[in-house]
DNA sequence: ATATTTCTTTTAAACGTTTTCGAAACAAAT
DNA sequence: ATTTGTTTCGAAAACGTTTAAAAGAAATAT
């Protein structure tokens, strides 16, 4: 049972016409007459015809494939949370437009290693969507910078579109809402520092809780890996261990987060009666289980399908789409994590 | 700017020999001399060459591409804990060996669309690997039968290679564990009945008590979809209001054991003291969440990493790779949700 | 010197498409 | 009868690569 893949030409021998006929009848071109057309057709069907997408890819410059480049510090690849729900959320947006999806990073130590750049170029991707990467990696700057139409996820580059979630009104939100509640006294177990997201975060907890007028601790501020329990909760110890502990403690993510909570509960403390906490992302479990977590829910579906409803465009139309920088909002979501501790 | 790609044609023109000799050299041929490929391969370097996979696997029949399949009933895509967790781990494997990958499914509404094995043929993909899916579809069913190199991980196809997670072990080792720590009245809130997994975790759910010789109760089991907290949590309500409750309740899977823990918590009951719960899967939460639950802990790493081995092995091999079933064998998380109720 | 072998390179066809340009056929207009 | 226009089709080149077979060059054997 080999392979035997039917072409085109067994069309045009089947059907008594030229190549070229059958091309353009198949691709509906203007042409054709519709009983050739409705021929062609007919018998492609009939026997089995499928389009090669390598021969229209060498022919035309288009792969209609869609490079994903994500890198996290952790390596946590498709297990990333955040990420996955906005990668799904961007492949069902690009598959809808006849999109594929592939993969650019990857070791690759059996064949040689290639760059990012090079793989690109490789399997001639259309366009390029960068994510959650370690921006100062030559390699992603080498991309960033090609002439490859690029749409950058949570990270902005000059001259690029970029998609990024709005974390200064994520944590002014989630900041003014826990103030709201009464806390003064407030933790954060930030993410480290050397990412954008980590720095806006950062900028808009200062800021806020200055607009606020509430001193900032440094006691308070503790840097922890994304979506680690472990130091989450060493650093939540540490915290309730302090002279004058927090009320309440933000974490980086919902992941840290429970991590968070397991150190308090292990010390007898009752979330949020005793200790307050939020998280951020709002991750499916966090909008299930109890306690519910205050947090701030991305927008990831619309981070996806609008990254790749731009990068299509940018594709289609690449002088006359408008580069701009994208900003998506989180939404408060309240849940129960964070006690009203107002006088009554 | 116009995307200039530089091929082997400007290389032999710049190196005063055939584009043959070019194409062997890069490709290490053995008719080519030492000088030749140094000199070859040093102006293509310089030239900033890259070979184009489309042109390659017009050419060779071969795309170094693998199509991944995978619908669940609930379409949650690459949200799906263990299913992302198959695959990163599929993903980083194939690519050690060279080989990138792009989903088949996806709607495609604006091309005329596809179905599995037409976008398999239109990509030219070298094998495929289904997961998760739907087996009963006609279309699984046509790529499945095609000519393609399939894996299939969780449901066993005759004559294809499948890797399935030993859920008949499982399921026996997380029943025994529960006997031996004094419980009897052991509830199942198991998936729904329509797929293999399901099928085959009742089926040694049933054969399990059966040998410890404790009876089943018809009121004890309860269909529910996986990973559906509200779901769960309803039928633990009903479970728990039952004149006999159980003193611990098996879940389909730790997504759902949470949604379970909601309510028997919302009863005012603790865990695993009044009522005991154990999930499936060993989700990265569900091992960091106190009370740490008892659970089947999937090695979705090996099931990813062997998929990929064998579909490579049989890309390559054809003729002479083993088609056999691989089983792979989770591994028992005691945890702390269930107690140990033995009189002392 | 010629024949044989070995090593290196080139020629040319092929993979399955798309697309430009020209041709054929026919009708309508001059 | 010639021109013009319209509609439909085909010839052929091109995309970038691989590879079988032929050819050339150099070395060795007769």
């Amino acid at each position: 049972m080999a392979r035997r893949i039917v072409s085109l030409k067994d069309i045009s021998k089947a059907c008594g016409v030229s190549i070229a006929t059958v091309s353009k009848a198949l691709n509906d071109h203007s042409d054709i007459s519709k009983e050739t057309k409705e021929r062609v057709r007919e018998i492609a069907d009939k026997l089995g015809y499928h389009p090669n997408a390598a021969a229209q890819a060498l022919k035309t410059n288009r792969s209609n494939n869609i490079g994903v480049l994500f890198v996290d510090e952790a390596n946590s690849g498709l297990t990333h949370d955040y990420f996955s729900h906005v990668l799904d959320s961007f492949k069902k947006k690009a598959e809808q437009e006849g999109f594929d999806i592939t993969f650019i990073n990857g070791d690759r130590s059996k064949t040689n290693k290639m760059s990012y750049l090079s793989h690109a170029i490789y399997r001639g991707f259309d366009g390029v969507v960068i994510a959650c990467v370690e921006f100062s990696d030559p390699e992603v700057d080498e991309l960033i910078k090609s002439n490859i139409p690029v749409v950058t996820i949570d990270h902005t580059f000059y001259n690029r579109i970029a998609i990024v979630s709005d974390n200064i009104k994520g944590i002014r939100d989630l900041v003014t809402y826990i103030y709201e509640q009464g806390h003064r006294k407030i933790a954060y177990v930030h993410g480290l520092e050397n990412t954008a997201v980590t720095q806006s975060r950062l900028t808009s907890f200062y800021n806020t809780l200055q607009d606020l007028g509430v001193p900032v601790r440094d006691e308070y501020m503790v840097s922890s890996p994304y979506r680690n329990t472990e130091k989450a909760f060493e650093a939540t110890t540490k915290l309730l261990e302090l002279p004058d502990p927090p009320t309440c403690i933000m974490y980086s993510d919902d992941f840290a987060a429970f991590g968070g909570i397991n150190a308090i509960r292990q010390k007898g403390l009752r979330i949020p009666e005793d200790v307050s906490v939020a998280g951020y992302d709002g991750i499916e479990l966090a909008r299930r289980i109890s306690p519910l977590m205050t947090t701030i829910v991305q927008d990831t579906d619309r981070i996806g399908r609008v990254a790749a409803s731009k990068l299509i465009d940018l594709i289609n139309n690449p002088k006359g789409t408008l580069i701009e920088q994208i900003v998506v909002e989180g939404t408060l979501e309240k849940g129960e994590s964070v006690a009203n501790i107002n006088p009554v």
